[in-house]
DNA sequence: CCAAAAGTGTTTCCAATACACCCATGC
DNA sequence: GCATGGGTGTATTGGAAACACTTTTGG
């Protein structure tokens, strides 16, 4: 790539810079990525994260959460800055790096719809990933990593979970992340000692067992509770 | 920027793309950062970090490497990537984004030497910066940060001692880093536990009071300790 | 013999873990 | 009345924290 200098109009040599958001959410029992399908050229029928060029006139943040929008129809999430990515040959195409960035949405919120960019864009197992473009697979590795770390220290659950919900659904959503079980005991201890949830005065009714109690997050942002 | 497609032909706008390096070391009680002083243009006298362009044939890493051997005179130490900044406006002269890395050097093993790019180059200690470019003052902040946590569980700490060093040394770049008195008791069972250590056969004479024994780091590469 | 830093164990506290039974509902 | 998931308490263990004195050397 070429780099010109808009000011000075001296011509520099130097990488293109692109956004990849990997989207997250749990649903089935599963760790699920949004994944797009890329239908021509190299990367023909090889599964990618939605991604775009940075503009001049925006950040970082707002060309990933631009990126979200327009290419997966998604706003208003939990949305962090991953790692930068930028061996001189993960694009065949060119001299891309990429700033990846790293969403939570409560599957129930959304359902992956196509936009005039990608006409396949779907959710897939992040632990048993189809072909992916790129260096898309390590990206994903290290957002998993990244999950699993940080809902041990934070209240990062929130962002996959609903307004209202119970403390097995959340349990689930742990289990599913750390890859193990839990003590249903121990883990509701652990969370009355951390003091980041509040009941509400509502039971979940009409499963074929007894009613839940609702609770939710007193703080729907992220909250460090170590 | 105007970015062109060398394969393509086709001129598309974006960003461009810098490394900038903080390089940490503990000295006399402090935690210093490697800064250089601006001498002209619109940050003129103001100090920032080394730093330079992304290359279009360097990967990312690399290119920090190369900014730290050319700039700073350093090189074979700690470096990781720590975080990318894109603020639109964080450098008054164009649209550049930066990929700052976190370099950890050992006080004793590098005098900081001005080079052909910086004339004046030196040590400042990190919390009690002087005027700073840029958004560099938020980089290092961002990277103590890093460095506070990951002191806690890694073994991070090889990369600041030399080889051969006393408890007590190890004990005071925790002081430092962490920023309160520690236990010398209870320092020094942790250490024995977590077993990243191991006796040399010497002791460090020569000082006006009891000789202390010396160890070394088992691994002086990252290792996870929890 | 005095100053200076090295070295060393025990007790207390709290969070993490392990573990099993009764309860409320739908069918 | 039975299947299903909801809800609850105690005992054990292990790491974290608090805490003070003796040892070895140089001067």
């Amino acid at each position: 790539m070429r780099i010109k200098n808009s000011k000075s109009e001296k011509l520099i040599f130097g990488p293109a810079v692109a956004v990849d958001v990997l989207i997250f959410d749990v649903n089935n029992g599963k760790l699920n990525a949004l994944l797009i399908r890329i239908s021509k050229g190299p990367y023909k029928n090889k599964w990618a994260l939605p991604g775009g060029l940075v503009r001049t006139d925006e950040t970082l943040d707002e060309a990933a959460k631009r990126v979200l929008w327009e290419k997966a129809g998604i706003r208003g999430i939990y949305l962090e800055q991953l790692y930068s990515f930028g061996e001189v040959k993960r694009d065949v195409r060119g001299r891309i790096i990429s700033i990846s960035y790293f969403a939570l949405v409560d599957s129930a919120k959304f359902q992956p719809r196509t936009t005039e960019y990608y006409s396949d864009i779907r959710w897939k197992e992040a632990k048993k990933l189809p072909p992916m473009a790129f260096d898309h697979g390590k990206i994903i590795a290290f957002g998993i990593e990244r999950l699993r770390n940080k809902i041990e220290y934070t209240n990062i659950a929130y962002a996959l979970l609903p307004k209202e919900f119970t403390l097995t659904e959340m349990q689930k959503i742990y289990e599913i992340i750390l890859g193990k079980k839990l003590d249903k005991r121990n883990f509701r201890k652990k969370l009355k000692m951390l003091n980041i949830l509040e009941p509400e005065k509502k039971m979940r009714h009409g499963l074929k067992s007894r009613p839940a109690e609702l609770y939710r997050f007193r703080k729907r942002s992220l909250v460090f509770t170590k």
